[in-house]
DNA sequence: ACGTGCTTGTGAAAGCGCGCACAAAGTGGG
DNA sequence: CCCACTTTGTGCGCGCTTTCACAAGCACGT
């Protein structure tokens, strides 16, 4: 438990930049749908829905991939984002808790599409293990280690009840999986370099809820135009 | 589009304090079950996940509810959350496209439990229309500003393809709904006012990918022990 | 009544992230 | 060849967020 120095900025993207990478790789996907060759930072910026100076701070993070008085090359840039991201190699996912939400994540099919694999579905319900979820059979949860070793599982997904979440959770790491995605409000406890991102609808909810609130606090009568309002 | 003064700090709780109020709250909730009556910062901290001295600023935000030497009340505290975050009142809650994931959305318990009612179930798809999902019957689309006027809907919840979310946004907005919670991967265009979430598993998925992918090249053979991980 | 020990609430410092504004760099027309 | 125009890449200031560190405050035992 050494210290750490105050960030020496590894090599580093930043955090924010990162998250924002994946929305304008998907708007400059649509434009390449859409035949377009090439993209002003501020075009692409207000497809993205962010400033456009953002977005030119943002990609130059990636090196300097524009021309001046032209634009970005949309092929390029998807190329280089998607690279930037770990898209160009396949990612293969395991969903445990073949419930409401996991039968719902299994059927998606918008995570096949950029790279990612739905290689196994687990659960621990007898009444559900061995049913077939979008064209793969649910497997018992006792199979989690030989699912993530044979199928080369990278990204655990939970979608159970809470309670059962954290137990998943050790499982997966054990297994050698160091990626999670946590549909279940709880706050898991997992090693250091091991990665959690959670998805909590309730939060969500319960954030909207606050500002509604406030809104509803100021507004006496009068019309809106309250302002400041954080889109994310 | 007057240029807005630079935010007088209205009379704000900060951003990122209420996005973690419904972790504490959870917290808090949790430990009440278990019949706890106080508990100290630092306990609290490490049951939500965050630093100590971060809860305790964020909870001084909301007042001065704790005691020194002590700790905070457990249920007082829980009830000053609940009222911040404007879940003393009921909000009404109506979802747009019963699909894959709005079926999964409905069916979940998990939010009536806290002050959110789902109130109205609406899609487009004739052999959707009239069947029965959570004991609510779904209602067509053409109904949406029937249902939020009948049922006092506050939040709108949009779990349609990606292609129809831009207009039942729209819909929602005219109806006047302002607070929206989105699940397609698109960037909504909303007037002033209205307030938008969005939850995006793809975008998820290509942050762990990120992060997976840098963790790997730094690895060269040798064990982990690669740092500087951030847990949301 | 008073000291001991624990915990809160907050000032101060450092790090991040955002957006303005502009120089640098490229395009294209004459 | 030069000039007008467009757009990138970034320096800079500002405000938000996090964390440290500690004085102030309270409970409890003696
Ligand atoms: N359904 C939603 O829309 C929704 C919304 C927000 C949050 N969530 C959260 O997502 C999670 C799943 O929700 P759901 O509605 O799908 O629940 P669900 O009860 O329908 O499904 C849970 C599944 O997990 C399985 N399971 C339980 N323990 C397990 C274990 N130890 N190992 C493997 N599988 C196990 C169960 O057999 C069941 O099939 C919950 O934590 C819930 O709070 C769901
Ligand atoms: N299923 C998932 O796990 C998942 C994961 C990530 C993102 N999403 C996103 O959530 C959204 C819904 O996903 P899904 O899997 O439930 O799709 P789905 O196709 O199963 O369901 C979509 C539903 O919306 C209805 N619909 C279409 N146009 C409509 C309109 N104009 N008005 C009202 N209803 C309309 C359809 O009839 C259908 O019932 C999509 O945008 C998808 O990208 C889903």
């Amino acid at each position: 438990m050494t210290s750490r120095p105050p960030r020496p900025r590894e090599r580093g993207i930043p955090e924010a930049t990162v998250a924002r990478l994946p929305v304008y790789l998907r708007a400059l996907q649509a434009l390449q749908d859409r035949g377009t060759l090439t993209v002003s930072s501020e075009h692409l910026a207000s497809i993205a829905g962010v400033n456009s100076a953002k977005l030119r701070k943002d990609l130059s993070h990636l090196g300097s991939y524009g021309t001046r008085g032209v634009g970005y090359e949309v092929e390029y840039l998807v190329y280089q984002i998607s690279r930037e991201l770990g898209l160009t190699q396949d990612w293969s996912v395991a969903i445990v808790g073949i419930g409401n939400l996991g039968r719902a994540l299994a059927n998606y099919g918008g995570f096949g599409t950029r790279g990612f694999r739905i290689a196994g579905l687990l659960d621990a319900d007898p009444a559900v293990v061995g049913k077939t979820v979008a064209s793969l059979d649910v497997r018992h949860i006792d199979n989690l280690e030989d699912v993530v070793r044979s199928k080369g599982v990278s990204i655990g997904v939970i979608a159970t009840p809470s309670t059962s979440a954290q137990g998943v959770a050790s499982r997966f790491v054990e297994a050698g999986v160091t990626s999670i995605l946590n549909f279940a409000p709880v706050v898991l406890n997992v090693p250091e370099g091991v990665d959690v991102r959670k998805v909590d609808l309730s939060i969500e909810l319960q954030i909207l809820a606050f500002h509604a609130q406030r809104r509803a606090d100021g507004d006496s009568g009068r019309g809106v135009d309250r302002a400041g309002l954080e889109l994310t």
